[in-house]
DNA sequence: TTATAGTTCTTGTATAGACAAGTGTCAACA
DNA sequence: TGTTGACACTTGTCTATACAAGAACTATAA
């Protein structure tokens, strides 16, 4: 059973986007909300608190709260998407080719940095197709303290779902950093770069919920098929 | 009087910035800090999660909360920095030079999508340097309903300081999307770009507390010199 | 007409209490 | 010996209540 909060704000977040609440308008008052659900006011505030979070609402004190214009979460800019969207418009075909697949250690500079006692891993390095183009070279470190064995299957489809549902690992957070490096002349070819030398390396550093470092990833993308989108408030 | 769990969250912070709660220990539990600080449980749960939001704790349940590692967060895998990052190491020579200053309308693209009423707007372009190396090209488009006047001298200190602390407007949320993107012959002669003709494209879209649209920023970063840190949970 | 003050909405902060659920310890039991 | 179960701790959720503070409206007074 999901907390009340949660499913409150499932709930609002869904009439958000079917425009049961259009954007601009007030969404009904934290008494009324209070009323409508049956929960107490401070409940309705923590579902509130997750909309808020989301991006999807705007609190002003003494008025209400305010449904963003969705527009304006994800705008197109540009035409340019990143892997991850365009592989949820499923008229995509996504593909993915293992390029590598091996027992090693954690990279020196990340084991040091973070003073890792056991440092065994498995590298899994993958580049990700889109409509037979590529787009990503994909490198994982995956401590084998956790994941002991990666089959080729496995790696194949999504990393992810293996860990979380079926070794029941709880991903908890990560750190991200995006720079514009030059790229290797083996990637330069996986990617067919031809124009220029340079990707955009997204390096991501996972935890699990006990706090502990699972994962090092680098992914190299190639640069015109690259898109961030960030929100955030203050 | 700023609020208590303000107050408790940034006293907490202090301290594990100062080591008085090292990486990976456990803070004090709820009730404890609960008697503490003579607040509520509630009180000090609003505190923590300010902390949590910050990634500086991890709160395990049944457990307690962690410390997290601060050499966790802002992990230098590469020597690249962001113009915003090297602001703050003060040992650098920031400087600013403004390229045009006009009045104008925000770009169609801008108004159509947000369906603007009013598109007065004032345009300012500045280079920015840091030991004399340019950095950042900066396009801003600022609308004159908000912000009628804008000298060449608030344009050359910061902007930011002049809308919040001089007029008095509070700047509430911003999207942005990072992209690269080839850049203007104009772009290029002016960050000195040499052996590519790509920059990184942050382009933001800025709204007040009373979630009016205000400002439009294009950012084009030289790319050896960007550096993006992002933290994010789940 | 214009300003002022009050009223009634709204969200923000804070409290005290209760129970659920995850984690670890330790003693009792088979 | 090894396992189970009770217990004491932790965080997570939820309630009911209270007052503060911002915003908008209205009636009153100048």
């Amino acid at each position: 059973m999901r907390a009340k909060y949660l499913q409150i704000a499932a709930d609002l977040t869904n009439k958000i986007k079917h425009e049961q609440y259009a954007a601009g308008d007030f969404l009904p008052s934290e008494p009324a909300l209070s009323e409508l659900y049956n929960v107490s006011r401070e409940t309705v505030r923590k579902s509130l608190n997750e909309l808020l979070d989301a991006g999807l609402i705007q609190k002003i004190k003494g008025k209400g709260s305010v449904v963003i214009n969705a527009a304006r979460i994800a705008f197109p800019i540009s035409n340019i998407e990143s892997f991850d969207e365009l592989n949820k418009q499923k008229q995509m075909h996504a593909a993915t080719k293992i390029l590598e697949l091996k027992d090693t250690q954690v990279p020196l500079t990340i084991s040091k940095h973070l003073s890792l006692t056991e440092t065994a891993a498995t590298y899994v390095s993958r580049l990700r197709l889109i409509n037979n183009e590529p787009i990503v070279v994909d490198e994982d470190y995956i401590l084998k303290k956790y994941v002991p064995k990666i089959s080729v299957e496995q790696a194949q489809s999504s990393l992810y779902q293996y860990f979380e549902h079926n070794l029941g690992l709880e991903i908890d957070y990560a750190t991200k950093t995006i720079t514009v490096e030059p790229a290797s002349q083996n990637v330069m070819q996986q990617l067919q770069l031809t124009n220029t030398n340079l990707v955009v390396v997204v390096r991501s550093l996972t935890y699990l919920k006990d706090t502990s470092f699972f994962q090092y990833t680098i992914s190299q993308h190639r640069p015109d098929k690259f898109k961030f989108v960030d929100f955030a408030h203050r």
